[in-house]
DNA sequence: CCTTGTCATGTGATCGCGAACAAATACACT
DNA sequence: AGTGTATTTGTTCGCGATCACATGACAAGG
């Protein structure tokens, strides 16, 4: 900075002030400035100013399962976001959702100088640990449920749980089964509930719930259990991924879709559209989230308030060919 | 840190030695500074580190589409090895991939002080744009072709194609049809190049080549071309997602699957093997090759040099239920 | 003509840390 | 005891920016 002082024939100050668009300064006094920043090539360290402006304009995101299509999805919303809110975004990304590694990744993105974090943390444990973490800044939690103590994006799961089963409902099916999430997770939970709140408002039979990873294997899994059952019309699967996997367990045991029985998702993944049959399912808008995320984060940043701390996102019911009328016996 | 120098008694210097490991501290004053940091929660500033230091702990990637399954898993890849190399990792994700939005990220994250660059660039446009990137830190290419002017690590589609399509072949297919991906793409140019050779090796003809986008969608409209006609028995799918909108074509133009046509994928994402049928496809490691790029870049850092500045991973052939010998008319 | 206020620019202090050097202390060996 | 060397600690400076304040020039108003 101070070469080009030098060379625009000014004191640093000026050129501090060119950079930062103060204004007294003489148009052409402007111009030197810049000029000699063009033939010096000069670009100012973020790390000085960081350390004078205490401000780093840098946000942080803790994730989890970031390969994943809902969290990657998130995060570039996040991203994009954060760009033009003139933010940087460094990433901590979780292995395992711990108490403890939470907070290590906090610690770890704060001794960085973030100016506020966004933690994808869709796990029960999770959102206490951001709950405990007693962090000096701003935090918002994305994709967790709606009791989260921090404040929040999230999809309303419930709604959209409960949507996807009076769907199956309303086509006849005396009741619908669950494929659900592993436990500990929001997601799990609320969608479970939904399922279970439009099962009992219909007054249909609550079935046992069968339980998977997420993983297009555990609904694999799952559905070859189900698939014993000729009672079984209708499943409600908490995510497209296992949906996947039931799909191709009732195909390998000879069920027909949506013939025999139909079936709906979470989630509306881009290739959910082509599986066999196409499933119909539940958007989530995951960009969206991360977007609105980082609007909240930074309208905290701004200190306008926890005005709307928590933010519940509607879904949207996608229908394909994997549902259809329950077949009366 | 004046503060804990004052509460432990002892100067500032002294807390910054045992921060830093440094030797020639008694262990008892070490202990008195470390007591003191626990007390009053003191923190480093990493702002004021970076300054004095010139090293910010920080690398960047550049990344595009980020919501999808490859780019995702190696970020994640790199993450977790930046982490564990002690470095923060920086994000810039793309919207297009054009020499000017590349540069522009590039400039971004230098601008923020970080050491190095790991694009994930798998664009020929992109890598290019890296090329002419003017750019005083070290820069790693990932998952762009080998002929990168920049040191790189990617898997070798070329061999990967070769191998699919040779599969095919022994199955007795008499000549293999191609879904590519998109213009522009490195993945594309090669794969489609090593199929086209193994064709050749084998003295098969050379079908012409559809194109899609990588999408799901795009699969299946080149699946309703491919599907109208008949002498095609099995066609190379340049990614998996593409295969899959193939599959669903087939199966509405009612083409069994391997029975009247074989399907080789590309990537083995999650969900291939509970395709409809599971697909045989090419396995790209996709967190290791995040992994590997960041060490390389380390090495970079580290002032190794260029020793092994360009690293193909072999990809693996996973043969699943999709492909089949060919019916003899 | 002198005050007063606005613009335009410069000066020095400061942010929190580590590097270089200096000083003090401890230990070893004559 | 005296000298030399190794360990331990402290002092000063500077990294590259912003901030608070000072200064000079000029115009407007009395």
């Amino acid at each position: 900075m101070a070469d080009v002082a030098r060379v625009a024939g000014v004191s640093h100050q000026t050129v501090s002030r060119v950079l930062n668009g103060a204004p007294h300064v003489r148009p052409d006094t402007r111009e030197r400035v810049l000029a000699a920043i063009r033939e010096l090539d000069y670009r100012p360290n973020s790390a000085a100013r960081a350390l004078v402006t205490r401000r780093s304009q840098t946000l942080g995101v803790v994730s989890f399962g970031s390969a994943l299509y809902g969290p990657a999805s998130m995060l570039d919303g996040i991203e994009q976001a954060a760009r033009s809110a003139g933010y940087f975004v460094s990433v901590a990304s979780l292995r395992s959702l711990d108490s403890r590694s939470v907070q290590e990744a906090v610690d770890r993105l704060r001794d960085q100088g973030v100016e506020g974090i966004v933690v994808i943390a869709p796990q029960i444990s999770a959102v206490s640990a951001v709950a405990k973490v007693s962090s000096a800044v701003p935090l918002v939690a994305v994709g967790s449920g709606s009791r989260s103590p921090v404040p929040m994006v999230a999809v309303d799961n419930e709604a959209g749980a409960l949507a996807a089963t009076r769907h199956l409902l309303d086509l006849d099916h005396e009741t619908v089964h669950h494929v659900a999430g592993p436990s500990g997770w929001l997601e799990t939970k609320t969608r479970e509930e939904g399922w279970r709140k439009a099962l009992e408002a219909a007054g249909a039979r609550v079935p046992q719930v069968q339980s998977g990873d997420w993983s297009a294997r555990s609904g694999y899994e799952a559905g070859l259990r189900i698939a014993e059952d000729r009672e079984v019309t209708a499943v409600f699967c908490a995510n497209d991924h296992m949906a996947l996997g039931l799909l191709r367990a009732f195909h390998e045991a000879g069920r027909s879709i949506p013939g025999d029985i139909s079936v709906v998702g979470f989630d509306d993944i881009p290739e959910a559209a082509y599986f066999a049959p196409p499933l119909t399912t539940v958007r989530q808008p995951f960009g969206e989230l991360g977007r609105r995320a980082l609007e909240l984060l930074v309208e905290e940043l701004a200190g306008v308030g926890h005005a709307r701390s928590h933010m519940l996102v509607s879904p949207e019911m996608v229908l394909r060919r994997s549902t259809g009328p329950a077949v009366r016996r």
